[in-house]
RNA sequence: GCUCCUUUCGUCUAGAGGCCCAGGACAUAGCCCUCUCAAGGCUGUAACACGGGUUCGAAUCCCGUAAGGAGCGCCA
């Protein structure tokens, strides 16, 4: 039998949310809902420098966009409040306090610069280069000169000799690390702060988080935490190293990469339902096809379908599943996101009937400017095609159809019945022509809704244009 | 340098010794539908990194090689 999982994201606000942290974020987010869990946000906000308030809030905002809701975490509170790191420092100092009065660490006054060289002796001696244990039997004189030095200690892990660390992946199955591989490492900082390794670590035990899905570049620093969890006498979650997504070089995926951001996306149009069914299939698969919602996308989840491979963000994929998105619109909700393209002052049933007309045709809201041109504005100038189409067609032609137009101005079948009456014309030799001199384009949606929606004698005029 | 991870069509992937001369999706090509394009339907092209083993039999197991990646931080 098997207890609710608790899982959590836990980003650092120091930019924006790109598409790389949000699949960490969705699949912990599943593995919830799947099982009926408890999804927690944790603001990893220690590195006063980096971490901004805006940026915060502009995470929060991106996550509920997407429709990843928590249950615990900043806004919602908890059992474990805060949920802000900056604001748990008490929290870690209790902690540390208990390590030290067992003897688990032990304060290091070597600065960084006697580190640096210690490292690159170790490279240069063909060794690891991990701390060389310099502070770690300390007498108290020695302590007591470093004091009086003036020099500030950190406070490192005392890892213990011999040791080995094993646990089971969810991705990448059984693993096994030396603990003499790993030196001994800062778990607060001279300045008082804890570390990343022990903060996050501690934080993960005192909220009960159960399931761990994070990216691989944590895979091989997982024994350390898991020696912290066990000196601190906290359970220790299951561990599931996503491997890394990779951008169109073939190179991580970059924390300026603009363009992958949530915020881009969403300005651009990209909707919520697109990019959680990109990254759903992103390191992962399903035998479940098609665009499927948040719910059916939760049932669908498999950890042990998680893939051991970096994956490629591929723009044409997501080009793909914004098309399927686009298409699942309601009615009402494809004309709100089509509304940043439309001209003010439509009504209603406009708006309705524009949207129905060029949805197909379009997968951002830009797209769609083209054809709120061709219907309510200027039509772009006949490209080549459409001028050989013009000219084959020539001025009698036109002059058949402006004379139409007059008695026909909105009813596209009537409009066609009537040219092809007075031309003989019929089929492609009929339509194309008279879609090129409304348009100014050789393709594009059905006419019948264009035709409806132009402004009075608009369509006339164009088609006057060819007529001599 | 050391430790660890990874490698199937262009891309995301299925595949856990015979069901695979490798299946699906997106992309791409063709056909159908259709006033055009898009959408939709159908059909096609296209991959097991390389080399050795083990086995009656390997994409699947083992060992090497190559190529990517991560970690070894008083960054998260």
């Amino acid at each position: 039998m098997s207890v609710a999982p608790v899982t959590r994201f836990a980003p650092s606000p120091s930019g924006e949310l790109h598409l790389g942290n949000v699949r960490t974020a969705l699949f912990n987010w599943l593995l919830a809902r799947r099982d009926a869990g408890c999804f927690v946000l944790r603001i990893e906000d220690t590195d006063a420098a980096r971490s901004r308030p805006e940026h915060v809030a502009q995470l929060l905002e991106d996550l509920r966009w997407l429709g990843l809701d928590w249950d615990h975490g900043p806004g919602a509170g908890g059992p474990a409040a805060p949920y802000e790191q900056s604001r748990r420092g008490s929290l870690y100092a209790d902690a540390l306090g208990r390590l030290e009065v067992a003897g688990q660490v032990f304060a290091c006054y070597c600065t960084p610069l006697e580190i640096e060289l210690g490292r690159k002796a170790q490279v240069a001696a063909g060794r690891p280069p991990r701390y060389a244990g310099t502070c770690r039997e300390l007498t108290d004189g020695q302590r007591a000169a470093h004091q009086a030095a003036g020099r500030r200690p950190s406070l490192r892990f005392r890892v213990p000799a011999g040791r080995e660390l094993a646990f089971d992946d969810l991705v990448h199955g059984p693993q096994r690390f030396r603990s003499d591989d790993i030196g001994d490492f800062v778990v607060r900082r001279a300045d008082g702060s804890a570390s990343f390794f022990f903060s996050n670590a501690l934080d993960d035990g005192l909220m009960g988080v159960t399931h761990v899905l994070r990216g691989e570049d944590h895979l091989s620093n997982t024994p350390r935490q898991l020696l912290l969890l066990e000196a601190l006498g906290l359970p220790a979650p299951r561990y599931g190293h996503l491997a890394l997504l990779v951008g169109e070089g073939g190179a991580p995926l970059s924390k300026r990469d603009g363009a992958l951001s949530v915020r881009e996306l969403r300005a651009q149009g990209y909707l919520p339902a697109a990019i959680l069914n990109l990254l759903f299939r992103l390191g992962h698969s399903s035998p479940l096809q098609g665009l499927l919602d948040p719910a059916a996308l939760a049932r669908g989840f498999d950890t042990g379908h998680l893939g051991r491979a970096p994956a490629k963000l591929d723009p044409v994929q997501l080009a793909g599943w914004q098309r399927e998105a686009v298409q699942a619109l309601a009615a009402d909700e494809a004309a709100a996101w089509l509304a940043p393209a439309m001209p003010a002052g439509l009504d209603p049933s406009q708006r309705a009937e524009f949207t129905a007309a060029v949805r197909a045709n379009v997968l951002l809201p830009r797209d769609a400017a083209l054809w709120c041109d061709v219907v309510f504005g200027e039509p772009p100038p006949p490209d080549a095609a459409a001028q050989a189409i013009l000219r084959e067609a020539g001025a009698a032609f036109f002059a058949a159809a402006a004379a139409a137009s007059e008695h026909h101005a909105r009813d596209w079948p009537a409009l066609v019945a009537a040219v092809k009456a007075a031309t003989g014309r019929k089929g492609p030799a009929l339509f194309k022509p008279l879609r090129c001199a409304l348009t100014g384009l050789d393709h594009g949606p059905e006419l019948a809704p264009l035709l409806r929606l132009m402004p009075d004698g608009k369509a006339r005029e164009r088609l006057s244009r060819y007529a001599h």
